[in-house]
DNA sequence: CTACTCTCAACCTC
DNA sequence: AGAGGTTGAGAGTA
């Protein structure tokens, strides 16, 4: 149920990152790849372009009700995307900003290496260890069924924490160890079907990371068309 | 309509 | 510091 690593990419260019297939030993619906997208200098740029230009949800958009008290969400956290798309999550609908041009250099950069476009981003901002966002899936009704979803980090380096819908909490049913991975500056997690029927995902509180996380989630949302 | 499942973050213990 | 259990109103589903 570890990891396993893959053979070293046969791709020498630079361009071109390796890459981790995280696949279980028993197939247990994990279906990702790790690597990192871009190089160091390329990564600060981009990290700093995000800092400057992306703007972030106020007001309602920023509250959850949770066991009848009102919190602020601990991060930052907002859509841009094609328009007319729509996303609901925890019960609060977001509509898209428009796109503008960092997010686009990003979207085509993981298109040229994956091969997949998308219509959609989520983009969340953790200040510092502090913020962080607990356990849940990316099953929304919305998505492309069996579309990948595609996680670029930018920033501080902090734990992503995948654990199988079967062995959570105490009324767990089987007994399968969490996946711990770290996700880079620059880095590219893409999880692909069927990871998110079956693997709940999280970014704990790490208190002695002070620095902030910016990660954006490419996503490919129905139009209405495909509603 | 009913009744059942799932979700979110903070607080507490260990 | 981190892991895990406990708290419920609202939304969704069969």
């Amino acid at each position: 149920e570890q990891p396993s690593p893959s053979p070293p990419s046969t791709c020498g260019s630079t361009h071109i990152p390796d890459v981790t297939h995280l696949r279980p030993g028993e197939d247990l619906g994990l279906r990702c790849d790790y690597g990192l997208l871009f190089g160091a200098a390329e990564a600060d740029g981009l990290f700093r372009q995000l800092e400057d230009e992306v703007e972030y949800f106020e007001g309602e958009l920023t509250k959850l009700h949770v066991f009848g008290k009102w919190h602020s969400i601990p991060r930052k956290q907002v859509t841009y995307g094609d328009p007319e798309l729509t996303y609901t999550y925890s019960g609060v609908t977001f509509s898209p900003k428009p796109w503008i041009p960092v997010l686009n250099r990003i979207r085509d950069r993981i298109a040229l290496h994956t091969g997949h476009t998308f219509n959609f981003v989520l983009i969340n901002r953790y200040k510092d260890g502090c913020d962080h966002i607990g356990e849940h899936r990316d099953d929304e009704r919305e998505l492309v069924p069996r579309s990948p979803i595609a996680s670029v980090s930018f920033g501080a380096c902090r734990d992503f924490i995948f654990r199988h819908c079967d062995s959570r909490g105490k009324n767990a049913t089987r007994h399968i160890k969490p996946i711990k991975l770290q996700l880079a500056h620059g880095s590219l997690l893409m999880m692909k079907y069927p990871t998110n029927v079956y693997w709940y995902h999280s970014l704990p509180t790490r208190k002695r990371v002070l620095a902030p996380r910016i990660n954006l989630t490419f996503r490919k949302v129905m139009t209405l068309a495909g509603k």
